[in-house]
RNA sequence: GGCCAGUUGGUGAAGUGGUUUAACACACCGCCCUUUCACGGCGGCAUUCACGGGUUCAAAUCCCGUACUGGUCACCA
């Protein structure tokens, strides 16, 4: 059988790193075997629906390079893949489990429910629904449905024995029934539970694995016993764990950074998010770490995924995003930052030289593309020295060499960085001083800090007006 | 509270009874390179694998208990 995985998201129009991590699992658990990835959106809650959240998704996924085989927007033979479309299978199908005896009716009130709910909570034990309607006749069904009574349905669960749950991560787990409520399939709006409506779809869209949060894993027991209900083979089971966040609490929509397109628009780049979050909970059986999509899916392994959570750390996927900025060329590179200069910086009067002159020399120094717009603040107004520059101006005679420099910037006719880099070899040769006295009082005057780009480029870009200037500010 | 799972350095982690005096990577620190800065290179950083017992000639690796962390117990997904 082929091997096909399923992403099934809500509809929200966001999406977080541990759901794309989600996504990326199944992913490659379905390439790595030659098999298909769908997408299915899961709306059976009609309050949390979200206008285009489908064509963000689908955006989302794209960037990543996640292709998706069939989905709403480019349906396959097991459509449809939208479970608001899907209503009446559901019942159908739940009504089958009714006519087995494996399934009833149930007409309890949220009165009735929520007066078990108090005298549970009063006895300090779990409260569960009591089977109240479990053997109510048929007769007296048919009759209460005609009357029009609101109800649901829901299954009947074993009172005894235990339910094992197989995890190509966490192996064999054992449920005990007694601690299975006789759960709802179909709600008293007609609409399925998400419960259910998974093991339906899952099973009719010849879902073979299904990789999902860790949270999932006590449930499994319900959808095992749905599966055994009704017949049917069991997918493999792939629970991966928790991504937390850098303090160790859960990632939640608050965490800006958490979120997949904040990345994306402070210019991260889609391979290099990829790469590190496949990294988080999963390791290759080799100490490489730098992976493309294609060499991530010969190289995975779900049995190589990790059973603890793991936390989010920035640091490392701003490693990762450097690896992969240093690889662009420089046409990929201009098109990451440009942007986020063009929004900065007023760059009307600058030639197109000039910028990709200006982008180029930091390609080896950022690690996300926003990140150029600090770094390159020095080249669109003067700033006061900060206190490491003030103190090594302060500590030190630095006239000198200034005012030498000075002259030999005058001197030059032609201006490009040979003719400037000479220039300060003439200030050494002249004055005597060489190293860093030579190149600090320099560095601090031209861009008032002690850290920066290459010096030539520097001087360079900012022009000859604009360093005599500078050269003359305290 | 019941049930389920997890616990290797600041972080991601390798490791499944002996080759481990615990890989590798990020971060951090130091040195080198660079006439400056960065890039890069090299090196340092867990006497120890949550804790306590046990099994064994031998345990991070197996067993039991404790602690802590997380998850789960809805007409939410």
């Amino acid at each position: 059988m082929k091997t096909r995985t399923r992403f099934a998201p809500s509809p929200t129009g966001y999406m977080h790193i541990g759901n794309l991590r989600t996504a990326i699992f199944e992913y490659l658990v379905a390439k790595h075997d030659n098999g298909d990835f769908i997408l299915r959106i899961e709306d059976t809650d009609q309050n949390r629906k979200v206008e285009s959240a489908v064509e963000f998704i689908y955006d989302t996924l794209k960037l990543c390079g996640l292709n998706v085989d069939e989905g709403p927007l480019n349906e396959g033979e097991f459509g449809p893949y939208v479970q608001s479309e899907r209503l009446d299978i559901y019942k159908s199908y739940a009504n089958k489990l009714v006519d087995m005896g494996k399934a009833y009716f149930c007409f309890c009130s949220e009165e009735r429910l929520n007066e078990l709910r108090e005298i549970a909570s009063v006895n300090k034990i779990p409260f569960m629904y009591d089977g109240h309607c479990r053997n109510l006749s048929p007769d007296e069904v048919k009759e209460r449905i005609a009357r029009g009574e609101k109800y649901v349905i829901r299954q009947a669960m074993p009172k005894e024995g235990k339910t094992i749950i197989n995890d190509l991560v966490y192996g064999e787990i054992v449920i005990d029934n007694s601690v299975l409520e006789d759960q709802i399939l179909i709600k008293s709006d007609g609409y399925p539970t998400y419960n259910f409506a998974n093991v339906i779809d899952d099973h009719l869209m010849n879902i073979t694995h299904v990789v999902r949060g860790k949270e999932y894993l006590d449930q499994t027991a319900k959808y095992n016993l749905l599966y055994e209900a009704f017949g049917w083979e069991k997918p493999s089971y792939i629970h991966v764990a928790m991504v937390l966040g850098e303090d160790g609490t859960k990632l939640s929509k608050r965490n800006g950074d958490a979120s997949f397109m904040d990345l994306y628009n402070e210019g991260y780049l889609p391979c290099a998010i990829v790469n590190y979050l496949v990294f988080l909970g999963w390791s290759p059986n080799s100490n490489r770490e730098l992976f493309s999509l294609d060499d991530l899916i010969l190289e995975f392994d779900p049995k190589r995924i990790s059973k603890s959570s793991s936390s989010y750390d920035v640091k490392k996927l701003q490693w990762f995003n450097a690896q992969y900025i240093k690889k662009l060329n420089s046409d990929e590179y201009l098109k990451l930052v440009r942007p986020f200069l063009e929004k900065a910086y007023d760059l009307s009067d600058k030639s197109e030289d000039w910028v990709r002159h200006l982008a180029l020399i930091y390609q080896n120094h950022i690690s996300y593309g926003s990140q150029i717009v600090d770094e390159v603040k020095l080249f669109f107004e003067d700033s006061d020295f900060d206190l490491e520059c003030r103190t090594f101006m302060e500590e030190n005679d630095t006239s000198l060499v200034i005012d030498t420099f000075r002259d030999e910037i005058c001197n030059i006719s032609d201006w490009n960085v040979n003719n400037i880099v000479m220039a300060i070899n003439n200030v050494k040769e002249k004055t005597g001083i060489k190293g860093k006295m030579l190149f600090m009082p320099i560095r601090i005057k031209v861009s008032g800090k002690m850290h920066g780009p290459e010096l030539g480029d520097t001087i360079y870009l900012l022009g000859k007006d604009v360093i005599l200037n500078r050269l003359d500010r305290k």
